[in-house]
RNA sequence: GUGGGCGUAGCUCAAUGGCAGAGCACCUGAUUGUGGUUCAGGCGGUUGAGGGUUCGAGCCCCUUCGUCCACCCCA
């Protein structure tokens, strides 16, 4: 007899089990449907992708941890595990434009990996949901992006949540006004994408401690701290540094304006100077949701990069996306309790009890009948008395149990218990599966 | 990659350096046609691993692995 080996996946990967697959699954089977309505269509593309293809796009640090794959026996080409879902899209679009029309609006749902230290919220394969538009340069495109993210998050059931909305453009505008030197605007992204978490005081010391100058460091904090309702932090800024046709702010009017059209609740979004996103592909309007209460971080993040496809092709094409933090998402809503009363842990609807061998095939033709009628049934199947039967759907959370014994079968009948109450019914085998889609509807 | 907390039964955790325990879970019975309650009994351990100090280590020291948290970075 051989050791056994210790059951156990690799750092920050997980399993599992039914009852959190299928939490997962409503989540994901919500946002697949959103998606639909919204005219977007899925694609699908490998785990592993050519080297070549990743490296080059991230930057230097997100490159770290980029896992890479090989077979023993061939090492020509060099592979390497996907990082995202943004720049498969931007090959995918690259390698097939002859087969796509332009819009291109496409959504994917697929696992994605990074070698990065595990920790709550935050593991080395997890899933991504994107949605984004290839070939829209204006406003439209990045509006419906957000009236997606607010279809979403609303359908899922979150009471507040604030997508927080800036531009790239301006934040360049507000720093070259304040005096910030442009090869360290990657600096000033990620102290001010921090904003929320450290403050401004702490922005201020990350800024100077990078070798910013104090006055400009200064000027800028007052400028992305501007708060108004609407768009009236916009004209604070425009009246501060001034007008200009290419510092994103018209384009951002213009997106409120489309935003209300739509009919997005003011409520949901809120133009913030203080988001920045550290990804640095993004050229235009860029998004992020929070939700206040439990803070987990952002449970979206995304935005305009017209340059990206660029890499893949001649002539870049202009796109803005967003990507669902799904795995945050299911965090939070678990939290919050924000799944319906009918995602228990199983998906089985009514376990079909077995009192002996004799009476097996009457259970069966039962079992059969529920089924045909679409009923979710499990046969059991063991030969254990009735007793543990009971005790199994109990166990499980299945909420109902049909009993066809020995008197039942010689009466031709079938009893349903419903356990949550204990109500029983006795009926016909005709009319168990109306009985049993009655009691399930009326689920005390 | 940097810094810290924690590793004891399947799970949650006890145990002055001195006999490794409890609750839950699981199994059996009370109860051979009815679960979730109750009662009785039972199973369950190389104290993460390796080394050291000690008459004696779950406890102290070193190493290592795992895990969680805070950074870096990000979903």
């Amino acid at each position: 007899m051989s050791k056994t080996v210790t059951p156990r996946t690799p750092k920050g990967f997980r399993d599992f089990l039914p009852d959190t697959m299928l939490r997962r699954n409503f989540v994901l089977d919500a946002i697949t449907d959103e998606f639909h309505r919204f005219g977007f269509e899925p694609i699908g593309t490998p785990i592993l992708e050519r080297h070549e293809t990743l490296f080059g796009k991230y930057g230097e640090d997100a490159e770290q941890l980029i896992f890479t794959a090989q077979h023993g026996r061939s090492t020509r080409e060099p592979l390497a595990m996907r990082y995202d879902l943004t720049v498969p899209l931007a090959r995918v679009v690259g390698q097939y434009e002859n087969h796509l029309s332009f819009p291109f609006k496409r959504y994917h749902i697929a696992p994605v990996f990074r070698g990065e230290r595990p920790q709550r919220g935050r593991y080395r394969e997890f899933w991504q949901c994107d949605a984004d538009i290839v070939g829209v340069a204006g406003m439209s495109a990045d509006a419906e992006i957000v009236s997606l993210m607010q279809h979403i998050l609303s359908r899922l059931g979150f009471p507040q949540f604030v997508i927080k909305i800036n531009h790239r453009k301006l934040l360049v505008a507000i720093g070259d006004f304040s005096g910030v030197p442009k090869e360290q605007l990657p600096d000033l992204y990620r102290s001010v994408d921090k904003f929320d978490k450290i403050g401004a005081e702490g922005v201020r010391r990350e800024l100077t401690e990078r070798g910013i100058a104090a006055d400009a460091v200064s000027r800028m904090i007052d400028l992305i701290q501007a708060k108004v309702a609407g768009t009236g932090s916009l004209d604070l800024i425009v009246d501060a540094i001034g007008a200009d046709e290419d510092n994103g702010v018209d384009e951002l009017r213009e997106l409120a304006a489309l935003l209300a059209e739509a009919k997005v609740p003011p409520a949901c979004y809120d133009f913030d100077f203080t988001m920045a996103r550290g990804l640095g592909y993004y050229t235009g309007p860029i998004f992020e949701t929070v939700i206040s209460e439990p803070n987990l971080g952002s449970i979206t993040g995304g935005g305009r990069y017209d340059n990206l496809i660029g890499m893949f092709r001649r002539q870049s094409l202009p796109t803005t996306g967003t990507s669902f933090g799904i795995e945050r998402i299911i965090d939070l809503m678990d939290e919050l309790n924000l799944y319906p009363g009918h995602l228990g842990g199983t998906l089985v609807q009514v376990l079909v009890t077995v009192f002996s061998q004799d009476t097996r095939a009457a259970s069966m033709r039962i079992a059969d009948g529920l089924r045909q009628a679409g009923v979710n049934t499990e046969l059991y199947l063991p030969s254990r008395k009735l007793g543990r039967q009971f005790q199994y759907a109990d166990k499980k959370g299945i909420p109902l149990v049909a009993i066809a014994g020995p008197n039942e079968v010689e009466a031709g009948t079938v009893k349903l218990r419903r356990l949550a109450d204990g109500k029983e019914v006795a009926t016909t085998l005709s009319g168990a599966v109306d009985a049993a889609k009655q009691l399930l509807a009326l689920t005390p």
